[in-house]
DNA sequence: TTGCTACTTAAAGTCGACTTGAGGTCAAGG
DNA sequence: CCTTGACCTCAAGTCGACTTTAAGTAGCAA
């Protein structure tokens, strides 16, 4: 497969394969003169790499779990670590939008007045002195 | 309040302060001599602000729904749509979640060769294909 | 009045994950 | 054979949310 291939199959602009392959998390089998050819794996790479990065993992840490080779060499305890954080934010999300909801809905002429908003902006506060979250930028 | 007490008892450093001021998410209600002098409802906004951000909100989105001067001028129909990008994201993450939970206790040799981190997969490249989503990264 | 120190500013730096741009190469089709 | 255009490299740019740094000022204790 060329780039170009791998670019309609995967969905990924060239410049991300370009990037990832820089970055060591996956790789070219060869070259057929200055272009790139991939084996048909590095689509399954790929699959894995987004399933990291929407489990939270940085490019980094995925790097460190899987060689450019594609081997999973995923720690387990790494795994259930990753699967609590996701516990955590859950819980925080689901507040959030349960609180949102509320909001939406609540009668008080100003939020502030409000005593289950405020109560959610107590739990946001806590959040904050821990760790930062995102949410979906969809913004172009 | 001067922004030392702020600081304490909002836990943001000043730096963090003047930056949101100059981004018109607060202000100061003035100065004496050059320092800022605080109200107290700078505390609430600041936890409003915290609410927004752990809600998914970016700084920008949050200065456009409440002025420097902290009167929300929430829509709801914003509220709601957040929400539902919650609800998203949250599906998202419960399924990630269950994934590697599986993951780590599956005894498949190589990951890649368990059908249920297969489906964990197409899930993640799914997602990968519409939004764009972080985790917890309290990496210092 | 002196001088410490907490405050001030503006500008530049950081970090992650990419994207963009300039300039170059070369395999293939006409 | 020659052009075309897909691909290449490397460097720099972008974006969001801050932090850091350098240089300056002034409130307040002694």
């Amino acid at each position: 497969m060329d780039i170009s291939e791998v670019v309609r199959r995967s969905g990924l602009p060239a410049s991300t394969l370009r990037f990832y392959e820089q970055k060591g998390l996956i790789a070219s089998v060869g070259r057929r003169g200055l272009h790139r050819v991939f084996a048909a794996g590095v689509l399954e790479q790929l699959s894995l790499i987004a399933l990291g990065r929407s489990a939270g993992f940085s490019l980094n840490e995925i790097a460190a779990m899987f060689g450019a080779d594609g081997r999973p060499r995923i720690e387990r305890q790494r795994l259930l670590e990753k699967a609590d954080e996701l516990d955590q934010s859950i819980k925080q999300m689901t507040a959030m939008r349960d609180g949102l909801r509320h909001a939406a809905a609540c009668p008080a002429p100003s939020h502030l007045e409000c005593p289950k908003f405020r109560r959610l902006m107590g739990l946001a506060g806590a959040g904050a002195i821990g760790g930062r979250r995102n949410g979906t930028s969809a913004k172009k």
